[in-house]
DNA sequence: GTACTTTTTACACGCCTTGAACCAGGAGTG
DNA sequence: CACTCCTGGTTCAAGGCGTGTAAAAAGTAC
């Protein structure tokens, strides 16, 4: 049913430079040798391929190997001052760009632009500002290499297209053409956007605990949940690409109330602002400071140590999470499942058995013997770094340049 | 991540070739316009590719269409004659083979073959001699054109790889190596294997109600539920293909205790064989045969209509299906659910309003906007026709012939 | 310096798609 | 009935691509 839509022989070519610049951005260095096994092309096509990203810069050799006797086989990698990428993270309160390098191993300079949130009639209008100053800074600190393009994460669900639209319920944003509105601002560079927790996903899956899976779903669990599911080596994004929604699937029916109106989602059960209600409901008179969760929900795991109250509800909360991430390994069978996200990163550094045990007990034998459950790697501040992952995918598919 | 792996200049024909011949199977009649259009080609290339295909006897021309004024447009499509296909369907009480031509709209023949359950001491014999049965009588009754391949539904996990292993809980099979006891057993045609459920699902997606869709979903409710994914126009597998086991995601954590041992599966809910436990508990001193669940689950459904008790049961599987259905759509944002499956099929004709119901109450607003649920067209008895789709899919993708 | 091993390049070959020119088949017009 | 117009389909030279083979390059061991 799915038609390829391949073609020309230029086609061919550049899906084989394609083939050829991915095995190399994620197992660098590389021989040439290497390539040719990791990609199924010819030595001769090999050194070719090789030849024109070395001609455009793209890739620099990287010394020597010795090979057992002859002639050392040259090594090659990426080259990170070809060109220069953006990742900019619109948070609630601040916008947030780095610039990194292509092989995004390192990050040239960091510029944070804050949101006065108290007047955001015009909220769309303040993220764009922010987002244009925060770009001039960076750029004019570090008047470096030609800018590839520009990823912003974003929080809320995004409409890819050929209008991208971002919806967001947190920040009130409802179809707005992100992509037009920076165009219109003077921005030049091409510009990707895509969800935040997605983003992190990609980061993870590229650089993190999802290095090498073909199949992995990354749980990010903050104030809310989410999730970026890897399909075959590359996001899953589904019709309008606003997959991945997993908090709100049902697991408890009738159950709790959820934000987003309906009972019983998986977010409220295991989003870190509904721990603390929980918590707090089932301890009226506890003091919980609901605008610090991080804190409180820090202190909660703490306090879980001695008071059973405390512990009663962080198991609850590993039990649904972990019939959450069952329900993904039945339906995926994925490779690995990673838990993310800042919550995810607490509970699951202390919850990390239990979570496990409870997904086992859930989940369907063969399915669960053949997939891992781990912690995120990278930290919460990964988000840019997804961000900038998006002109790179590109890159890499041999698109841009 | 993803290696494309492409290369030669005859992967590129193949691709064309495979491109054209699938435009034109879910497409015919087509004119070479319309193909080249379709598949992007140039009307050299098409004229080229056709010319091939023509000449191999997988394509025959069927008539013509008047263009306004000009040359008529020669009319083409897929040469049902060319050969033939079985699918088989392996039952707990029989398997049952059917022939069909390349285009899987005529069945030439069909024959069933008992399975003696009493003595399934070595049940994956008598299946294996079964189907040898079943294919010689079908063959010699229908000496007809060459076997192209043989798609063989099986109950139960498949897990395809170069041993293609089948476990299967039902029928107490715990990785059978199918494909190679049958070469063993002197079958000569390929043999392709995969679960029924899945197969009924692709089926569907190919003739039935997920025709066109991209991103489609079949929830198969039997005595037990299940799920075929098709993403981006094909079935999504997972790593060991085992993806799709809707019927073990938690609803409702704590809850009933179901076959697989877990607590609160939707199966445990929505099955058949659920749905009447449920309401023999509700109803202790009713009488229900649950070794005939198909015809007790339409005696409910009937009862429903004057009975307040039946109705009560029915509502909550409508709830519990509705909620199950929108995980699935915030999940994977598909543009299409289909509910099918002999159950699925009684109770979506009576409770379709409620389904689609609870799935808008319980999923996000923009993924439930962009999706249709629907009910299956196909019959549950085109399990053969979903395994005969298995060697057709080679066949498309221009591996076979 | 020689023999040997291994990596990398050079080149002819066969295959592919394309675009442009060209042929085929029908309708309209006078 | 001849001529023109129009659209569908085909032919063919041209330009690209990957492969395999042969040759060159670049080391190590003796």
């Amino acid at each position: 049913m799915s038609i390829a839509r391949r073609g020309t022989v230029l086609d061919l070519r550049r899906g084989n430079r394609s083939a050829l610049l991915r095995a190399l951005y994620f197992n660098a260095p590389s021989s040439r040798q290497e390539l040719g096994i990791a990609t199924g092309l010819s030595p001769a096509s090999v050194s070719n391929v090789v030849n024109e990203l070395l001609e455009a810069g793209l890739v620099v050799e990287a010394g020597a190997e010795n090979s057992d006797g002859g002639r050392p086989r040259v090594l090659l990698q990426v080259n990170g001052d070809y060109a220069a990428v953006v990742g900019i993270d619109v948070g609630e309160t601040r916008v947030r760009a780095e610039l990194f390098d292509v092989t995004l191993g390192a990050a040239f300079g960091r510029v944070d632009v804050a949101l006065d949130v108290d007047r955001n009639a015009n909220a769309v209008e303040l993220v764009v500002r922010a987002i244009v100053t925060a770009l001039d800074e960076l750029l004019t600190d570090h008047p470096s290499r030609p800018l590839i393009g520009i990823g912003i994460s974003v929080p809320g669900i995004v409409e890819q297209g050929d209008l991208v639209r971002v919806h967001g319920q947190t920040i009130g944003w409802d179809g707005v053409p992100l992509a037009r509105l920076l165009d219109r601002a003077g921005v030049k560079a091409p510009v990707f956007i895509d969800n935040g927790a997605s983003n992190l996903g990609q980061a993870e899956s590229w650089f993190g605990a999802g290095r090498g899976a073909r199949h992995a779903i990354v749980a990010l669990i903050g104030s809310g949940v989410g999730a970026s599911i890897i399909t075959d080596g590359s996001r899953y994004r589904g019709m309008t690409s606003s997959a991945g929604e997993w908090g709100h699937t049902p697991v408890a029916v009738g159950g709790r109330r959820c934000r987003c109106g309906a009972r019983g989602c998986l977010e409220a059960y295991v989003g870190a602002a509904a721990v603390l209600a929980r918590y707090k409901e089932a301890n009226p008179r506890r003091r919980v400071d609901l605008a610090n969760e991080e804190g409180e929900l820090e202190k909660l795991v703490e306090r879980a140590k001695s008071d059973a109250a405390a512990r009663s509800i962080l198991d609850d909360t590993a039990l649904y999470l972990g019939a959450g991430i069952a329900g993904l390994i039945n339906l995926f069978n994925p490779e690995r499942i990673i838990i993310g996200g800042w919550a995810g990163l607490v509970l699951g550094a202390e919850l990390m058995d239990e979570i496990r045990a409870a997904a086992k007990a859930h989940a369907l034998r063969e399915a669960f013997a053949q997939t891992s459950i781990e912690l995120c790697m990278l930290g919460d501040d990964a988000v840019a770094l997804g961000a900038a992952t998006l002109p790179i995918e590109r890159l890499l598919s041999g698109e841009l340049a």
